[in-house]
DNA sequence: AGGTAACCGAGACGGTACGTCGCGTCTTACA
DNA sequence: TGTAAGACGCGACGTACCGTCTCGGTTACCT
């Protein structure tokens, strides 16, 4: 049986000073340079990593692969952060509402976190597997928070926790995309809206 | 002599006919040839529209605010209809998105649905003011239909109606964005955790 | 009858300054930088004649075509000068000769001269109709020269003046372009086999 | 310890099969496929050769060397045969022309033809050394014809034998250069113009 | 009934970035 | 040490669009 050994790889090695120099060039432009990711060239990338075009070209498809490869080896960081578990459901979410609202509302990160969202959207990856910083297998952040909720017994049964998760997160991811930041009782009011619903 | 009346207009007046050429072209290039909003050029729309570039940039800053007209004038369509109101809010919104489902999430729709949303995002407008098929004067579908039943006395004091249709609509829109097809129960679901929470 | 008139020329006309530019700078790079004409380049010349690359494309088909351009618009001359009529044929072909050594066959001309030969080659066009600065159709120089001298009866009959001027003119070509600077008795002994023949 | 013994050659030795392969695939490109001087690349011969692009560039300085040696080696011919020694030098030039205008002005043959002079040109090599079929070592057979006959007492005393040689095949080979087909009766008038001069 | 100012189409202009090709050098594994 | 393979930095290629600019020609208002 033969388990389908890798080539043996001819030629010349791929080079991993060029690779991270690259994923360093991004996160450079994106996060000093303040590029958008439409302002991001290949050109650009290339002449910051001091690499050629050829070899940007020789292993990512395009702009957002690079983009969302950087995020990934943790070049480009959008982490909201831990939410709290203290056992009170509305208080923990909004506390990690004003978190998300300090550490990525910022004026110096809106640019950064539309690249990211951008590059994402445009590779046709799901954004909550990143946003949260985890996965929706290896469950997000408020997904996680909210299973520990139901398991102790304190939400109603047959809730979906996954949607209810969606239904958190992504009004917040769309206002990064628009460039909005809302005001703070925005977040509390959207945590209102999630926890108890709406109808009387 | 009354100061507000408009400038005597001296001149050739602006061509109805070009203009409308201009939106017709955007909604056969994106909606029959089937371009995404970063395939849509400036030149490309001129040429269809048989139009000069200038006349384009005359009357319209950038590609985004085009494509934002072409939608607003009809000629490209993303309305998913009318929120009923039968007084049974689950029974309503679950209609409504199944209704989303139908005529947004198509096979067909999805690139065009993609490159609106692009295009609104670019320009900087929030999207839920046009997603729903309404204007900025008329207002969210969603809002609207919320609002309703507040008025009936329906839902509970102090909610923030805004924030719960966010919370509604873009999930959705996210998932467009992403290009997924969410299952019908995706969609009951999200309804289910908004109308009632999820707190037990 | 309509006498094919011209198309009413529409949209922007051709800027003769970037057109002049453009010759001028062919002319600055190959002169005064010394450049050959495969180092040439339509970047370097776009650059150096501030215009773009496309307005390049736009006019001419191939390096070799504005070089050739340069060269009949009088901006790049490889003029050896006019062929003396003393009388005596061995005596003034042997002074065009030494002018065409003196001013040619120099140092600071030579990539001049090859870079002229190439572009004219490589445009498919017959060297002769442009070195002695005429054509063969208006008469070269060499060519009129022994015309001349036929015209007084000093030639054999049924000699081909052309076929004669080939031989004298086109080994000094051939050193030009070979880069090679012959001794001034190698361009006598040339005149001299025209002159007379080798036969006893 | 003898001084003139060339070194213990360590290491692996140049392979033989490599270097023909070389030589073969320029040979291949430029005749088989047709290809122009300028078309031909280092990478492309590499390719067709099986062959490192280093082995190429441990051995030959550059592309001319290649097509150059290649000639030499007979893999490319550009042969135009034996000048005849029947006594009668006139008969005998024209006999060669007729045989170079057969062989070498062959719609076929044109392109190989240009190439191999621009390589020669390149390499900076006098052309007349190659053409005629001969090596450096061997001489022109032009000049040896005209010597032969030099030295059966039927040239003029002092005749610059070269520079004969040089105004018969000059012509000939800037013919090749520019693409053009002469007439018979253009070589005729060429040899006439040799070997009795244009004097009356 | 002109004059004239703003419009219109066409398309050339200086640019920027694209994605590709080939250069000559280098770095592997193998022979 | 030579060799095939092939990645590397680099430079130029020819193309696509950008947003601006000039043409000749066309309205439609305002004397």
């Amino acid at each position: 049986m033969t388990p389908t050994r890798p080539a043996p790889a001819r030629g010349r090695p791929r080079s991993t000073t060029s690779h991270q120099a690259v994923l360093q060039a991004v996160a450079h432009l994106i996060d000093v340079e303040q590029l958008g990711f439409e302002q991001l060239t290949i050109e650009g990338i290339a002449a910051q990593a001091g690499v050629g075009k050829q070899t940007i070209y020789r292993w990512w498809p395009d702009k957002a692969a690079i983009v969302m490869e950087a995020i990934q080896a943790g070049k480009l960081a959008l982490d909201i952060g831990e939410v709290p578990d203290t056992g009170d459901l509305t208080a923990d979410l909004r506390m990690w509402m004003r978190q998300a609202r300090q550490r990525v509302f910022t004026e110096k990160n809106m640019a950064l976190a539309r690249s990211l969202i951008v590059a994402l959207v445009a590779s046709g990856v799901t954004v909550e597997e990143y946003v949260p910083g985890g996965s929706i297998q290896e469950g997000s952040q408020l997904a996680q928070r909210l299973e520990s909720e139901e398991r102790a017994g304190r939400l109603r049964e047959g809730i979906d926790v996954e949607a209810a998760a969606f239904a958190l997160l992504d009004p917040v991811v769309m206002k990064m995309i628009a460039g909005q930041v809302p005001e703070p009782n925005w977040f509390d009011a959207l945590v209102d809206v999630i926890v108890d619903g709406v109808r009387r």
